[in-house]
RNA sequence: GUGGGUGUAGCUCAACUUGGUGGAGCAUGGGACUGUGGCUCCCAGGGUUGCGGGUUCGAGUCCCGUCACCCACCCCA
């Protein structure tokens, strides 16, 4: 038994980095006034045909969809944005036009594995709707930045634009027109009548074409306005960005301004992108809305960010023989059960504060198995990063108290169990 | 989808030029210390060598197929 190619078990520190970018994001995205959305897993296939664009890479070879029983084609979800969208027209375009909205999730492609490349893969995507200014390109920028240093990792983003229903068809046109004058890669060739944006992306043709017409040449005014306004926002916040003129973006939704964030020392792969889709919320069937939006991948961000090494010690274990189980278990759920007993003021003795601090607040675990040595105990908890270890054998039943040993100072010291009781109650 | 590389214990890797009874470190469990962690030492558990076929007296090793992972292309977050 094995798992689906290109899918992935996440556990152990990879699941910690995971639950750390989700964690930041929600509470970093909520702070902006963000709210999260969990649109379902499974979409009808048209969400995607419709957006996408036909001809993109995802809706021809990488969509995983099935027929449902009704007949109808179903998919999972490729991307966030067109179920965003969809979200937006059915729930928000009336009653809250102007929307700022994020989401966490598993994303489906099938397409074959690699580093930073998984069939089934998790995006962050914060989407905008509503605001059509350079203002907000540059803001979601800058929020997609700061985010990024927020995790401590060291970026540099790409912007440009690639036009509008004005200036871009003008372009591409010229730039179709050149690309005949050159021998290009079979796939360019292929690319240059279906997306000839995207024959600028080519890593083999790349030299060749050092000389194709750029699109800021052809920008009308309000697209070179604009994307000059980003520019000077972007250096106002000091976010660190080059204007890339080669720069597309894969997806046929994207109208004006488009970006890209790399780790500065992998330019390779894009760990966060996004740009500007004015026409999309009206294309399905909404109110022409303005909109923008980015995403970033899970897999690829997680690789550039170091946890802490070792978390401090913290929590109480507690251990025992196989004789005085029932009293230990009896004392474990006293403990469990007995909650806020610091704002109560029901520790009076100061030198309890600590310890109860650490299981009220933190960890507190039980050996659950009586026929365990100490010594194995000990050593579970001291592995697994316990503060304190509570010794409950059969000299502390008799003698009414508690050996506690303090882990981290190598110390053991009695209390005892009159006054602990007290506070338990 | 195309091309290349790699698959040996939970993990990282040995097993040589030329086929001859698969080992170590780390991790886990136990002991030395019969009620005390980390350091040290000792012991133990764990493997159809990814899977299937072929060549051979004999295959982890050579050949073919297949699957998985990695790398590049492609695509994209």
């Amino acid at each position: 038994m094995q798992n689906i190619t290109g899918t992935s078990d996440i556990f152990g520190e990879a699941l910690e980095k995971f639950v750390f970018v989700e964690n930041t994001a929600r509470d970093y995205f909520s702070s902006l006034g963000f709210e999260e959305i969990r649109t379902p897993i499974i979409e009808y296939q048209e969400v995607f045909t419709k957006s996408l664009g036909d001809v993109s890479d995802i809706v021809m070879h990488q969509m995983y969809s099935f027929e449902d029983k009704d007949g109808s084609q179903v998919v999972l979800r490729p991307e966030g944005t067109a179920p965003a969208v969809r979200f937006y027209i059915k729930n928000l375009q009336y009653s809250k036009p102007r929307s700022k909205i994020f989401y966490i999730g598993p994303m489906f492609r099938r397409e074959k594995p690699q580093k930073g490349r998984y069939r089934q893969f998790h995006q962050i995507g914060c989407e905008i709707f509503g605001f059509g200014s350079g203002e907000s390109d540059s803001y979601l920028i800058y929020i997609a930045d700061s985010f990024l240093k927020k995790l401590g990792v060291e970026s540099i983003a790409l912007v440009n634009s690639i036009g509008c229903r004005v200036c871009r068809p003008r372009y591409i046109e010229q730039l179709r027109e050149y690309t005949y004058s050159k021998d290009l890669c079979p796939d360019c060739v292929r690319r240059r009548e279906k997306n000839p944006l995207r024959v600028l992306d080519c890593k083999i043709d790349a030299e060749k074409l050092n000389d194709a017409p750029a699109i800021s040449d052809y920008w009308c005014e309000d697209c070179k306005y604009n994307f000059d306004k980003v520019c000077k926002y972007l250096s106002d916040f000091s976010v660190k960005f080059r204007h890339e003129t080669k720069l597309v973006r894969g997806l046929d939704y994207y109208t004006g301004l488009v970006f890209e964030f790399y780790h500065k020392d992998d330019m390779k792969s894009a760990i966060l992108a996004g740009g500007r889709y004015d026409f999309l919320v009206e294309f399905m069937g909404g109110k022409p809305t303005p909109a923008c939006g980015f995403a970033m991948g899970i897999e690829r961000l997680i690789n550039f960010i170091q946890m802490p090494s070792r978390a401090p010690r913290g929590g109480v274990f507690i251990a025992y023989t196989e004789d005085t189980r029932e009293f230990a278990f009896w004392l474990f759920r006293s403990m469990k059960e007995s909650k806020d007993l610091l704002r109560q003021k029901k520790v009076i003795d100061e030198k309890y504060v600590r310890i109860v601090e650490e299981f009220t607040k933190g960890r507190l675990e039980i050996n659950l198995d009586p026929s365990r040595g100490l010594k194995s105990q000990f050593r579970q908890a001291d592995s697994e990063g316990y503060k304190f270890i509570f010794i409950i054998g059969m000299e502390e039943v008799s003698g009414k108290f508690i050996s506690v040993r303090d882990l981290e100072k190598s110390e053991q010291f009695q209390i005892s169990l009159q006054d602990f009781r007290t506070f338990l109650q």
